[in-house]
DNA sequence: TGGTTACTTGGTTGTATGGCCAAATAGGCA
DNA sequence: TGCCTATTTGGCCATACAACCAAGTAACCA
């Protein structure tokens, strides 16, 4: 694989692997209809606060997300949509596995 | 967060965690055409042929992939091409993510 | 059967990640 | 100013991941 080539692969995973986990995820479902704060998304996870602040961090820094701030308060809200169409790639997947897995046990 | 909810997006992470390497992010690309074999995308990819075999038995065991032994040769192809379109999105945040760089520096 | 090729699996090592707690920062309000 | 709330950042620890090498398995061929 040339540099070049590489470079472009690295810069793809780096914005999948900021969506590669469950809380982020979440989140991510959870921006879709509208825009959050912190302290909402954290009562929502369940997490400590900073945890999901470096969660929100970590979003942002890939460019899914943007901040906003309001007060004390930082609001985020989703910047790219597109990446919800995927989950429904992903459900396809998920379910297709299942099924997979039941006709084993025929 | 309930367990419930909590095992839905833990299930699609572990599918997008299979994609947020760029290795495996280029065999997906590289199987979009057709099926190849182990050997093929090693010298594609340049790394040990036990390095790609692992991202390959990754990608299987999420189902992204399949496999398919032909004499001494085991064939991978690709299960879910939705994946593919997810890439485009994708793009357009790395590319969003150069030109907002870019309008910084004016 | 013995050797060669193709692939997978196990072991090891270094590095990255995710979680919490504690401390620091920043905005509002008395 | 001083306190309270919202958020971020640093530190620490446990766990997961990726890479290579080496060894094991499987299919083909002489």
């Amino acid at each position: 694989m040339s540099p070049k080539t590489k470079a472009k692969y690295e810069a793809r995973a780096a914005i999948i692997k900021a969506l590669a986990h469950p809380t982020r995820l979440f989140i991510v479902d959870q921006l879709q209809t509208r825009k959050r704060c912190v302290c909402e998304l954290t009562k929502l996870i369940g997490a400590d606060i900073s945890t999901v602040s470096k969660h929100l961090s970590l979003l942002k820094s890939v460019g899914i997300v943007h901040d906003e701030k309001v007060g004390q308060q930082v609001f985020y809200h989703l910047k790219t949509p597109c990446v919800l169409r995927f989950f429904i790639c992903v459900d396809s997947v998920v379910k297709t596995n299942a099924e997979e897995q039941l006709a084993l046990l025929r």
